[in-house]
DNA sequence: AAAAAATTAGGACGTTTGCCCTAAACGAGA
DNA sequence: TCTCGTTTAGGGCAAACGTCCTAATTTTTT
């Protein structure tokens, strides 16, 4: 088999068994059982685990880049664009509620291993950031737009933290509906300087 | 010295090095070392790491417990009691910022690992989320006091989980206005039929 | 078909892991 | 002071970890 083909396959394994079963947790035995090559093969491949890891990242981060582009395409208005975002929570909402968030759940436990890529994998939070920041800019939020964004990504976090602890379905519900009837709030027409207390 | 005290130094270490550094990523030898004491009387205390884990959890419980106790002795106003819960994350900033929220942090790694205490770590959820429920109840807010407890703890882990990633001091305070905020909007007597819409 | 290059298999390395054992040191009561 | 239960020290276990090497095999090039 081509190089190029078996490395894919051991990053999209990677990426699985990571998000499964977390980057300690997760060893070399484990990605070459998965891609079913020896160990040695799997060396020949990467040369360390952090190699994996970063090769995990950049995927994610095409992975979520082709993902932003079509919302971008799909659909010209910015609305409807973050309700795409808002979504994913119901559209992943089983592996959510049995793994967690995979950009979240992957940069806390670098955090707490002091690892040298997590600043890497943080790019994954700031690539959705700065995409939504956009968004609400162009539904005209102004300077706004970065906080709302920000306050979007905090709530879907949130969300995936509680749906894995508790695995309540109606959770999840409940609160995409409360973010998307946040998100219809957020449109300057009716941001009048009375509401503006009610952003959040 | 007393084996109750040196069980006593290793659950407040292991407390802190499983915050700090991760559940698999904390060893038998971190705990040693940070207790000073050999590996061969570490095991005289506990016999396994699940162990430890146990005692940890038992011991945030308690803690937990007690902070909660202290919070409705302090106040016998529920919306400050709740402001008390919300302002866990200034006090606790710098630690946050560090290594998470302890609480969800070790319930995220527990279900990656599908460890057999993964439900007892979720007690220290469901304890914040049924104290939340109460002081909701008594603020009169009735049948929603489970649903606006669970937004709330949603919230607390979403900015704990972005504050780690991002390490913006700003994020946060802007978030935990914008709870205290949100607060005030839930008590009844502002809940008109018009702006149930704007509860989230 | 022969030679060269790319890919694979399998084992082995040194370390660290959680776990376990034995024997020595300690401390309180007889 | 002697005894006996409690606490400690230190070593050692098998397994798993990330890493590395060499030799065999497959694929490509000549």
């Amino acid at each position: 088999m081509k190089a190029d083909e078996t490395r894919r396959r051991i990053v999209i394994a990677a990426d699985r068994l990571f998000y499964e079963q977390g980057y300690e947790n997760a060893s070399f035995a484990d990605f070459a059982q998965a891609v079913e090559i020896s160990r040695g093969n799997f060396y020949y491949h990467f040369k360390t685990k952090d190699a994996v890891l970063a090769a995990v990242i950049e995927h994610r981060l095409d992975e979520r880049k082709a993902m932003l582009r079509q919302w971008e395409q799909e659909d010209d208005n910015p609305a409807s664009r973050i309700k795409s975002f808002i979504n994913i929570l119901i559209a992943n909402q089983t592996k959510i509620m049995a793994f967690g968030c995979p950009v979240g759940t992957l940069c806390t436990e670098l955090a707490k291993l002091d690892h040298a890529l997590k600043s890497e994998a943080a790019r994954l939070f700031t690539l959705f950031a700065e995409w939504l920041e956009q968004q609400f800019a162009e539904l005209g939020c102004g300077d706004q737009a970065s906080d709302l964004a920000m306050h979007l990504l905090m709530r879907s976090q949130g969300v995936a933290s509680l749906a894995n602890t508790f695995q309540d379905a109606k959770f999840v519900r409940r609160e995409v509906d409360a973010m998307h009837q946040w998100l219809d709030q957020q449109t300057p027409s009716t941001t009048t300087k009375d509401m503006k207390r009610d952003q959040y």
